[in-house]
DNA sequence: CAATAAGCGAGACGGTACGTCTCGTCTTGCT
DNA sequence: AGCAAGACGAGACGTACCGTCTCGCTTATTG
């Protein structure tokens, strides 16, 4: 006997129209002001629909960080074959994108929904690790800029996107001298 | 001539008791949990005397963090002499108090009311600026353990915190071996 | 086609909860000291249930007037044969049921309620008029009494209901002699 | 020993402008709306003062009531020499200045105030008494018009106030015509 | 090819908390 | 002592969402 009810199946319509109308309000509510209301509202749906395969607004919001609906694809670290410079562009870069000070930072709302939600914590960290595109960097630059061997790329970028976070959550800024000093400190 | 107005003044009974209620349903509840009539009933206080001096929890919650009712003592980096060991005791510490991965982590709890509340935010950032007792940790190492006078002292204080976040938000932890790791590339 | 939507349909036990509720709160605390928040909690109903049928206090007690669930039957005048001496019986009578000087006497409640609230007045001026128990009792009497063809029925009830009113209001009562006196200047 | 207390006496400024703020507000806002807040903010004046010699908005209307601040002399009924053509114009005319079914009917919120406050109840009840200008009216007419003896001149006013009141709650007018059925029943 | 059962939209339900308003009392400093 | 000002504990207001629960409709599988 297969495991095959009877009945529709699940609707990827629904499912898509729940995580599109998710990033929607997220990006311009932010996650505080993100309800499961409202999320049904927007994407005209019922809540049930939702419960059904989501228990909290925090777990939608770590299906659309997964399906890549919340961040852009700026967050990828440059190559210009200087690893320090990149690094330095990439921390000055993320201000512009994500956290300025005023306004309704969305880094600082994906903060407070990973705070707040375990999966969404993990997610994010998860695409920090081993296989991510900050990892690469640095890996490409031991390999072609003869950056030492010994260096901890997972706590060099753990290092450098925690410095990100905390200057997002004081709403403050890092300007370059700051972050060319935090790179050269980790690099050596 | 000062601006002495007539009638009563605030009441600093009230004030503590609010703070102190704030603080005993903050590390039992946690940020999210945490409610303005829940204070007020907890401190035995109408809630207008909250809304009349705090637009919102966040500012309450910052209140008692400059009080110091919300963080412990042990956010003080040891002093063996050691300065990389007492780091990597510290990091691992912190740990044990705030951040395990499970349970309502107190540590995931400030970070919640840093992103909603930029008071929050900016008093956490602010007590680890120059003045803080890591800076001065790392301040005794240079005049003392030889370590090199060019450190970037707030920029390694930052990086250490901001690793530490970013693993309380992932709920993982980080053990000795990776502390040591970036450690040792953030003071040579 | 009707109009019919699909989704639940409105609670009828939710309906009846909260105007029974409303009419056991109305007796025994008067119309002022009801609250939308005592209602609901009586009926073991959530405020929302009360607000999204009724736009406030006074329309569900407005619709407990129309289930008949405030005022009792007593106020049908007797029928003796005699049309000024229960008429006569009929006014004082009230004061004994509802207009007492002292307590939160149930028809001053009831006419705070109607100057309140536009619906509450037109229905209790309504159940005077034509179709009255009142106006049926001066109709018989018009018929096997040998009372005056011409007397104009409803404004008699009106006056008699009125002169009611206001010694309620003013906290006195109509002795026997008094209300003989009124009976006879309407009646001839 | 005398009884004289030392400090300032009861102001009389602030009694007058307490009253005159609360008539204000009871003719713009109605009786429900009006606040014990209010009336102090408007009048200039602290709560204190107010609790001090009234003990609820009740007792500052009863007050308001007795100055004539609340009621204009237009309720005295005219007098041409045709007593029922007169109350006739007396009760048409009411409706025009206190008890329009639209707005927020000052006849309305003077008998909310009534319903709610003995004082004012009784306050109202006794304008109406053997020495009120209604009577006088009706006296009048015994003497000058030939209307019988033992009209019973109080019972005749009230059932004539009882009846407007009674319209005025029930949001609906007294045309003439009804107006004349009315006091042709009681005049005989 | 019914019968059946799940998914779906809509939205009512019992609740909790929001932030505001007013109550009646109390406190302060001035007159 | 009276007063203007206004903080205080209390609690109701009307609104927004929560997560659960019917409804009536549609759709796929299974006997």
């Amino acid at each position: 006997m297969t495991d095959h009810r009877q009945g529709p199946v699940r609707s990827e319509a629904a499912r898509l129209a729940i995580l599109e109308a998710t990033a929607r309000l997220f990006m311009s509510k932010g996650y505080d002001h993100l309800t499961m209301e409202g999320i049904a509202a927007e994407a005209g749906v019922g809540k049930q629909t939702i419960y059904r395969w989501w228990p909290s607004k925090g777990d939608v919001v770590a299906d659309c960080l997964l399906d890549g609906l919340l961040l852009p694809d700026s967050l990828r670290p440059p190559e210009t074959g200087d690893i320090r410079a990149d690094l330095v562009d990439w921390i000055t870069g993320i201000f512009h994108v994500l956290a300025r000070p005023d306004g309704e930072g969305l880094l600082r709302s994906i903060i407070a929904a990973a705070a707040g939600n375990a999966d969404v914590g993990r997610r994010i960290y998860s695409s920090l690790g081993a296989t991510s595109s900050m990892a690469d960097r640095i890996r490409k630059a031991i390999h072609e800029e003869g950056l030492a061997v010994d260096t901890p790329i997972e706590e060099v970028g753990e290092a450098i996107v925690g410095a990100v976070i905390l200057r997002a959550l004081s709403r403050s800024t890092i300007e370059e001298a700051g972050a060319r000093r935090l790179v050269g400190a980790l690099l050596g």
